[in-house]
DNA sequence: TCTCTTTTTTACCATTTGGTAAAGTCACGA
DNA sequence: TCGTGACTTTACCAAATGGTAAAAAAGAGA
């Protein structure tokens, strides 16, 4: 509900630096131990303020695990958002897995948090599963029919399809300390998982 | 390190039945909210025992997290246990698959509470995941090699095949607040899942 | 420089929570 | 039936934790 982005954009060179600290570091804290097992301590030590402090920029420990999961539904959607009607079928969807994998690598923190939230219910996302996800999900869904229908891609279930390629993608983020544990953590292996997915999906998808 | 299955079998028909009762209500509590964010009275009150009563029968909450734990890992390992050389590369893999989307469907609580230690660093699971999981991970993966270099399977990268097995059919599990918000939660859906993952790891592996 | 506002710190507080001590209560064999 | 060990409850406690009040410090404009 409340939005702290649009209605009050006046903030103070000092509100900005240390709003954005805190958001940084309860990211970081937030994404590693889930909610409740981060404390508010924890968080001000990893921004370098004291606890009062940031009480003073935001109302609550709540408020900013809400505002953190508001402001990365949109980068998290983004890349499905990107998926073009009009390219080729089979090269948008691995465009779009290709963006996928890229924010497994380069932001696993925002998808654990994201992990650790829906895997509890998502009892702080309010409705955004309904607004925010649904409706673009249901509309790359018809896309993706469409395609199927004209014979631009192979017979597939778009609804699974979609489900698969998030499962696939951010499974490398989201189990990583399994994913250590059992393949080297090198340049190599990315690659090698990028390939695997990549190969996976144009079996798949091929007309 | 401490098993508490091996060394003292001999326990009375009480001790047997509160402790399957504490283990259970602390499944079903700490696959909801993790581990911290689950309270001994939560358990106590799922239990219908009390919290000094829970306390006699395993010395912390700490226990009974890892006690769960280490049950579970051999149930979960179980099914890829069961897939067997002797039998056909590409049944056994969708024999395997199809066990994994039944536990997925069958257990999803295990299937969470897993995905809750590993998201967060695994942090109770001691050595289980080098001990435990990574032998037999490495032993089927040269099972999927000799397979692949036999011509029996199409080239595929057998430590990312397994992971991308996992990835999709535990996705059904572990995130099924954000599944049930886009696909209906029937059996018909249940069904195209099933059959869209089957679909996608034949293709994927047909020789 | 003085004043008013914004930001930060210090000192607390109430609740929650994992855990304990010790006094019961119960079950069962002698 | 009685005693003994297994089980359960009652009454606590210390630490952790989210949060507050109010004083102090730091800016910013006149």
């Amino acid at each position: 509900m409340s939005d702290a982005t649009h209605p009050a954009p006046k903030r103070s060179r000092i509100q900005q630096r240390n709003r954005k600290r805190i958001l940084e570091a309860a990211l970081d804290v937030f994404s590693q131990h889930g909610y409740r097992g981060s404390t508010l301590d924890q968080i001000a030590e990893a921004a370098g303020l004291s606890k009062p402090n940031i009480l003073y920029y935001f109302s609550g420990k709540e408020e900013i695990h809400v505002t953190l999961l508001a402001r990365l539904m949109e980068a998290w959607l983004d890349p499905l958002e990107q998926m073009n009607a009009k390219g080729d079928p089979l090269a948008e969807l691995l465009g779009y897995i290709r963006r996928k994998m890229e924010m497994s690598r380069l932001y696993p923190r925002e998808s654990r948090l994201f992990a650790n939230e829906i895997i509890q219910g998502a009892p702080r996302m309010g409705g955004n599963l309904e607004t925010g996800l649904k409706p673009l999900f249901d509309d790359k869904c018809r896309l993706i029919q469409d395609w199927v229908d004209a014979g631009l891609l192979a017979p597939v279930d778009p609804a699974h399809l979609i489900i698969s390629i998030w499962a696939t993608t951010q499974h490398y983020a989201d189990f990583e300390t399994q994913v250590r544990v059992l393949v080297p953590d090198t340049d190599a292996a990315w690659a090698a998982a990028q390939q695997h997915v990549e190969t996976m999906f144009t079996k798949l998808l091929a007309p």
